[in-house]
DNA sequence: TGGAAGACTGCAAACGTTTGCAACGATCCT
DNA sequence: AGGATCGTTGCAAACGTTTGCAGTCTTCCA
């Protein structure tokens, strides 16, 4: 019952093709293109996507595979993402993996038949999986990088390297580090700003065991980073460091004068009290962006003459927000 | 360059029409059956959803449309969706409508002929403009009721009501509430709680202006609600109540000892120090539920029969979580 | 004035799948 | 042993759209 092609064709008194070439932009009379229009509008006309994707081979639809919406992050991402699909009038498949490796895989299997082009968000996944299971010419990845895939990252290495050389600015001279599960390619980033950051000497990161990405996790990690001598701590998540920050906080250590506190990623930073300083990462930035290159790489993988995107690889730049976290240090602990 | 049935078909030695029958359940025998799927298999078949829809008129998806995916209660519930539509093994649909009725109107027009049904997340827009754009067969209402489609709601009225018991019978007689949004279901709902709880008096709730749910909004309402003598306050969102804890910490008054706050919806309650006293709100089960129902409500109407599901209108139940941010009041302020 | 070129339109095929119908063989019952 | 029934299969149509091709009509130029 819904009205078809042919109802607006007939409405206007000509064929189908006409009614079709008349909405899609195709070479008809400008009188023919208003009434077609005007029927349509008359009708509240709705193209059949199924019919369409059938013809075009097109699915008129992109696809985002994150962890875990719940984790503020990824939410930001996907919003991004959400955003900038409805300029482009492209509805958009979320599917949530649960932070499993498996399920990521087989939502992409599954997505890849019904979209144009698929994001991954963090991908938790090997890169030799990525690149089984991934069509590198309709895939974005975000926040990950596999040679042989588009991506848009930020400059995690760098924020590192801000937070480290901020702490160290305070006088900070031996500061805990709380990472997340090992062999993530955010963890090697912000290794690799640790490294930077500590290359010259004078100051001293203290690598405590990986905790999950949530407040429980950060709780977890508190107690034992007190244990140590540390007179900062640094988290790679800011729920991570909302649990230190209250945990320490429970247990009578006052943030900052006792213990300075960073976070990372800016999500829920302005929650905690007092407020996190923190690495602010653009989510939503990088999500639309990931969206623009998913959607040049797709145009350019429909024309034969193939010149891939030169910009596959997108870097976005992170900055240090200051806030109440950090101080001083009032006497070694 | 897809396999497609016909090359599966032609690997297994059958026509088409068999195949499709061997794999999704039509009468073949086993012996067809098992060499169809093992030529599935080995081809790495995935059908063609477009086609499938095109001729069956499903989409063999669904659609959900939030508010604002980065409000945590919206992504608790997206994630239970997500999880229940992927044992459905149906793909979802998800939009961002930026908390405004238009775009939300928008999303439900372009998302319903692409879906099999739809589930709309605390819907702004008004009764009759829902009445009117979706369609009581495939929608299902998350968080709002509105009487001729079905919905799944949790008890927002007894929730506020416990939370205003909590507070009186730890001895408070004014308490503040910050609403949001006026002219909301989920407002409506929690005034007839505020009713019941203050119908037999005792306690006093004094209402202040509405704010955003953000925790900006709790910031901005927390020095109003300071300058009065309410004991007491209780937000109508957490954030709004971390907003309220942060700021009212930060002016010097000591929560819970010289302010009881209450939370709601038990989303990032516990990131907060004190952690709060919330009303939590099963978010996840509503998200699973929702889903449920709209396949219910599907499956019969492609019946001709057509009994609607009895149980259209689910209800579940809220519970006060008592944390650290209530106690009773020290002195009168 | 004749022809070519161009603008506009319709016919029909195609996309990959499902499904009604009919055909076939085997089995069962009488 | 004959007919009816059932299980299994293939043929062909159908879903709604886009698009190559060919046709018609107009316009323009020589």
């Amino acid at each position: 019952m819904p009205t078809t092609l042919h109802d607006v064709a007939r409405e206007a008194g000509v064929s189908a093709a006409t009614a079709s070439r008349a909405l899609t932009g195709g070479t008809v009379s400008a009188g023919t293109r208003a009434s077609v229009r005007a029927a349509a509008e008359r009708l509240g006309y709705r193209p059949n996507r199924a019919a369409r994707g059938l013809i075009t081979g097109r699915a008129g639809a992109l696809g985002l595979v994150v962890p875990d919406l719940t984790n503020p992050f990824f939410a930001d991402v996907a919003k991004g993402v959400a955003a900038r699909a409805r300029a482009a009038d492209l509805p958009v498949f979320v599917a949530d993996a649960d932070e499993e490796a498996g399920l990521e895989v087989e939502a992409v299997r599954s997505l890849a038949r019904s979209t144009d082009g698929l994001l991954l968000c963090s991908p938790r996944a090997a890169d030799a999986q990525l690149l089984d299971v991934a069509d590198a010419r309709a895939t974005v990845l975000l926040h990950r990088r596999v040679p042989g895939l588009a991506s848009v990252v930020a400059d995690l290495a760098d924020g590192t390297r801000q937070a480290v050389e901020h702490l160290r600015a305070l006088g900070h001279r031996r500061i805990a580090y709380v990472p997340g599960s090992p062999g993530s390619w955010a963890g090697e980033q912000r290794d690799v700003g640790l490294a930077a950051a500590t290359a010259d000497g004078g100051v001293e990161v203290v690598r405590f065991p990986p905790v999950a990405p949530t407040v429980a996790g950060g709780v977890q990690a508190a107690d034992l980073v007190l244990a140590d001598g540390a007179t900062a701590v640094l988290a790679y998540n800011d729920l991570v460091a909302v649990g230190l920050l209250g945990r320490a906080t429970a247990r009578g250590v006052r943030v900052p004068e006792d213990l300075s506190v960073v976070g990372h990623d800016d999500t829920v930073a302005t929650m905690a009290h007092p407020s996190l300083t923190t690495v602010a990462v653009p989510q939503r930035r990088a999500g639309a962006a990931a969206v623009d290159l998913l959607l040049r790489l797709v145009a350019a993988a429909r024309t034969p003459g193939a010149p891939l995107p030169e910009d596959a690889e997108v870097t976005l730049t992170t900055h240090l927000v200051v806030r109440a976290s950090t101080a001083e240090p009032t006497r070694p602990r």
